[in-house]
DNA sequence: TCCGTTCATGGGAGCGCTCCCAAAAAGGTC
DNA sequence: GACCTTTTTGGGAGCGCTCCCATGAACGGA
């Protein structure tokens, strides 16, 4: 009878000679209770190997403790090519480590996925809901709003302004790369976009054109890209077709650059020299990469740390409806990151921290492109 | 009263006009359910918007439809840089999008982490667990065996022989990867290892050796790496440094073979005329270097679906017990990956169905190295 | 028409927990 | 020692579901 499956609370509470209730709170925190009581119930729960059961009290409390991360792409190839995932995804982790809540993973490339994806956000497993990369018309954005736990965007959706994300200055930081092309003279500059139908590949290129409108840059290199491999190397071919004179290229990832650069060579272009290169993302792969990848480097894993701070201030200000000073204002909708200044070799560099609200200041890391 | 929060089977079954029963039924399955009834719980349940709720469902049936997957590295770089996680992810989440459970994500770095992972693992709230990337004494070991679900690793644990894993033939792999450089004529050829607190390094090492051995020739020119970047290229530039004449390196990971490029593109060697280098993992990652990487290919994806396969098989073994005759001796402990041959550029080639228990056809992606 | 079967249905019990209230115990004060 | 306050404790109720058993309806054969 006893011993059956998991112990249970009240098996926990007869050992230590208390009542269920008494057991209860010291599993919650031990407030009002003896402190005999709660030693003694201490020991039980150590003799048992008791853990709670959280279905039984997610029953009760109507908490789950967990938070679903969504990564709605229709791409899969995009996942495990673009360590951009990887990135967001332990940058969350480390936030929630602190928390003691769980991490659901629910991938939406499919139409089957996507369903199962709407099933699992609605069936009050999760507390809270992160959703990444959101293509133009994602029928995720729909289904978000009508969750009735709170819902965090990493990257602005395109076209509408969601009441929470967390996003970089990606026009911003592009502006700067292909500034810095512009700075070291160069005349003939192309573009490989992100896809147009997401607000990062968009306001990548729309950097771009800044950057050659002040300058006074012809802007009309581009080719679009999905930010896979595959597509970067399409593209690039393309540019090359295209403007075979072209002598810099802004590529909107830097996994896109790498492949980019198989290209270039290929084509027999020398680099730095007759074609430069600018990537945009992350240090890692751009030094991985020959010659090494001169990029904007943004943190994603603090990107990731943010979206998930945001996502449990947002679930702790429901409930409790607590104002936070540092919030006072209502909770921050947009946070910018800050793009790292990397002047030199930077493998070993420490990533400076993620701020919010800040104007991003964007910089480029050195490479010997430009020696 | 009434639509406080979400609506409940009572709801439904009153709005339906039948019993909590009834209801139940109809969204179990609907068996010994009259087709009238049937019609009416539908409607009602569509006009609701209901969703049954997973923490009582739990409650009750003692199930939780969730499995983990739990990746005990200490190193987080590691997840970043490699695409292999993520191609793991893919794979489980392509077996388990077709069975509707849910997938939670515990990443098991730091010590803190390592305590919520042990927490989860044991709170009853997963059916079973995938195991990933465990080191030489990795606690976790115990833990999982301890654990009342099913466990499945990916990837031997180093040293024991767990009741069910997931491998791929990473001996073999390496030395057809060797054997190769062997066949090409290169003679003084070296290798940077994985970590050799797993498995994967050792196999593969052993691997490095087997072929040597073969063949006739010296297998001293060894540097040890971690899997990361950083370490690859601190072990490429130390072999470089204690063996300047080598002709050929056995890289044991593609995304540290393309660091390791980089090091000998700055030292001055030519590729593949001074040296030789083959790496180990994924296709997509040896297209991005330059030159294309040459590579044995591992079809990561293949194997997390396999884990996912052998888990949910255990899974549904366990109560009912019925014996599958294509497993009649019982559930195959290992399963080998297959790699894959490709013998010219291989972008779009697909990837060969994973087998199991056949023994391991290994081969080797051409690229220009060979030219 | 009556009775034995089969099948659909209703609803009680209970999963393991938290919440809350009432009761008991412990302190404090005059 | 009587009385009031505070702290600690016990245990009932109930979260939303599935399981199961008893009941009722429908059906078919004699």
């Amino acid at each position: 009878m006893a011993g059956a499956g998991q112990p249970t609370i009240d098996e926990v509470a007869r050992l230590a000679g208390v009542s269920r209730g008494t057991a209860s709170r010291v599993i919650n925190g031990g407030a009002h209770v003896s402190p005999a009581a709660h030693e003694k119930v201490l020991k039980a729960i150590e003799e048992l190997q008791y853990v709670p059961s959280r279905a039984a009290r997610s029953l009760v409390t109507q908490r789950n403790d967990a938070v679903a991360l969504a990564i709605s792409d229709a791409n899969p190839r995009l996942f495990t090519e673009h360590p951009f995932f990887s990135e967001v995804i332990v940058g969350i982790d480390t936030v929630l480590a602190e928390s003691d809540l769980e991490l659901m993973l629910v991938l939406g490339a499919s139409v089957r996925e996507r369903n199962r994806l709407r099933r699992q956000l609605s069936s009050r497993r999760v507390d809270g809901i992160m959703l990444l990369s959101l293509h133009g018309e994602d029928p995720l954005y729909e289904l978000a709003e009508q969750a009735d736990v709170p819902v965090v965007y990493g990257g602005k959706p395109l076209g509408v302004e969601p009441p929470h994300y967390v996003d970089a200055d990606n026009r911003g930081g592009a502006r700067q790369a292909v500034e810095h092309l512009v700075t070291t003279g160069r005349q003939r500059i192309a573009t490989v976009t992100g896809p147009m139908d997401m607000d990062v590949g968009v306001a990548r290129y729309h950097g771009f054109r800044d950057a050659l409108g002040s300058a006074g840059l012809p802007a009309h290199r581009v080719a679009n890209a999905d930010f896979t491999a595959a597509s970067a190397v399409r593209a690039m071919a393309d540019l090359l077709d295209r403007f075979p004179d072209l002598d810099a290229v802004f590529v909107a990832a830097d996994s896109m650059a790498a492949a980019a650069l198989g290209v270039l060579h290929e084509r027999g272009r020398r680099i730095p020299q007759d074609v430069a290169v600018v990537g945009f993302d992350d240090r890692a792969t751009a030094l991985t990469t020959h010659p090494p990848l001169t990029t904007v480097h943004q943190p994603v894993q603090a990107l990731g740390a943010e979206m998930a701070k945001m996502l449990l201030s947002l679930m702790a200000g429901r409930p409790a409806g607590h104002a936070d000073p540092a919030h006072a204002a209502g909770h921050p909708a947009i946070d910018v990151a800050q793009f790292t200044v990397t002047e030199n070799e930077c493998v070993a560099r420490p990533v400076p921290p993620f701020q919010s609200s800040k104007p991003a200041s964007t910089s480029i890391s050195h490479h010997e492109f430009w020696r």
